[in-house]
DNA sequence: GTGACATATAAGTCTGACTTTTTGTTTCCG
DNA sequence: CGGAAACAAAAAGTCAGACTTATATGTCAC
């Protein structure tokens, strides 16, 4: 599922990244880069390249004389779907998904709104698909086949919102979902009102109702947040 | 204002960067890193640190035996601080600050009911202060200070959300703020409507009242909608 | 104590050689 | 004539070593 793979410098990044954004150095830690490229058999070349990544994502400072200082977590780039990874195979993985959540419940009523005024034709037949995917595999342990269908509902939203920055979130929630249905409760299947409330926002997109598309929607979203309370208060 | 500045490789990045999101390569095209090395007169190693960086943004795609690769803008890192700074400087400025301000439109309603929640003593003052700042500042063209203490206001409210992906969005805010003062408007003073309603929220979120915090900036982050349609039809 | 100066340190940069992967071509056999 | 296998070229990837530059810190005179 790690994407950076290919190539010395991301299998370094790999380990690194997440050692970071673990805590294993506390904010204000200082790396040497030869020590750096050192430890992990590379050429100076190398490191430094993970080191300018790591950079950009505000996880590292580098500066002269000093060596490489590790920032504090308030200042990581964590809409970075390399840092959110990171961050959701670490240990505060509930808090991360906490967070994420919170921001879906924030974005995709809205984006679902903006949804029924803008999406096509195609997308609400892609969308209607998904609602019944996800009915179709609402019972019987089906879990995969629902979540497959649970993330594709949630991509047409984002995507047909006709925001590039809501656009962009697909890939969150999908780590989201996914991350729920794997981890904290494959036990039961998933809740019979969630299921209907999908198809009921794909019918209400479909009719061009965006009231009613955002209220359902935000219907779902709280009813994720609920789910999180219980599970971690 | 652009921050990356320090060495060679943040110049080059600032150069190259600013480019490929305004599209000046389009996606699909080839660079090499030889011949980009050669045109901003660096070295090899610092033409790919840049290019390392510009891949993690995920802006290009580095493949062997074929060479630097533009991607498709729906690739983007848009949440990337950096890459919203070059497409803000650029020429789909106004599509940018559209998506920006729908964005804020999403979370700063659920950022303020939180913060109503959470607040701390020392946050409520804070944001009192900023609101009583932007009433100071209101007339008579002292837009500067009102921009201050109007950015100001909207940090506190996503920070005291408790929510560090809302948190985040504050450098977001500033910028679109900054653009609106700096580029679109300053010809009168701010809507006395607004002034009042960021009043209202501190209010709001002082007395506990979540409700009324989240529908008060709401109202808030429609009105900005609303001017950016007078603006850009 | 304060300021100017010296020094050590770690990042930053450049160069050139070598390796590896991938793609496009060419060759050879059926 | 077609397809598979061998080959060659191209560009990124990697490495090693020498050199430059900024800067934190310690030293010394005042």
């Amino acid at each position: 599922m790690s994407t950076t793979g290919r190539g010395l410098h991301g299998r370094v990044l790999d380990t690194l990244g997440p050692e970071i954004t673990a805590g294993t150095y506390p904010p204000g830690s200082v790396l040497r880069t030869d020590e750096l490229a050192q430890r992990f058999d590379v050429s100076r070349s190398v490191m430094r390249e993970v080191v300018r990544v790591l950079e950009s994502m505000h996880l590292v400072e580098s500066r002269r004389r000093v060596g490489v200082t590790v920032l504090p977590a308030c200042e990581w780039n964590v809409y970075d779907p390399q840092v959110i990874r990171w961050r959701l195979a670490g240990a505060d993985r509930p808090r991360q998904l906490r967070s994420l959540t919170v921001l879906r419940s924030a974005v995709e009523p809205v984006a679902a709104r903006l949804a029924a005024e803008n999406a096509t034709a195609q997308q609400c037949a892609e969308l209607t698909e998904a609602a019944l995917g996800m009915v179709a595999h609402s019972r019987g342990h089906k879990l995969e086949g629902y979540l497959f269908h649970d993330v594709a509902f949630h991509r047409v939203i984002l995507t047909a919102s006709g925001n590039e920055m809501f656009a962009r979130l697909g890939d969150v929630v999908a780590e989201v979902l996914a991350g729920r249905t794997h981890h904290d409760v494959m036990f039961h299947d998933p809740d019979p009102a969630a299921v209907t409330l999908h198809v009921q926002v794909a019918e209400a997109v479909r009719a061009r109702d965006a009231e009613r598309a955002e209220r359902l929607t935000r219907e779902i979203t709280e009813g994720a947040l609920q789910e999180l309370d219980i599970l971690a208060p």
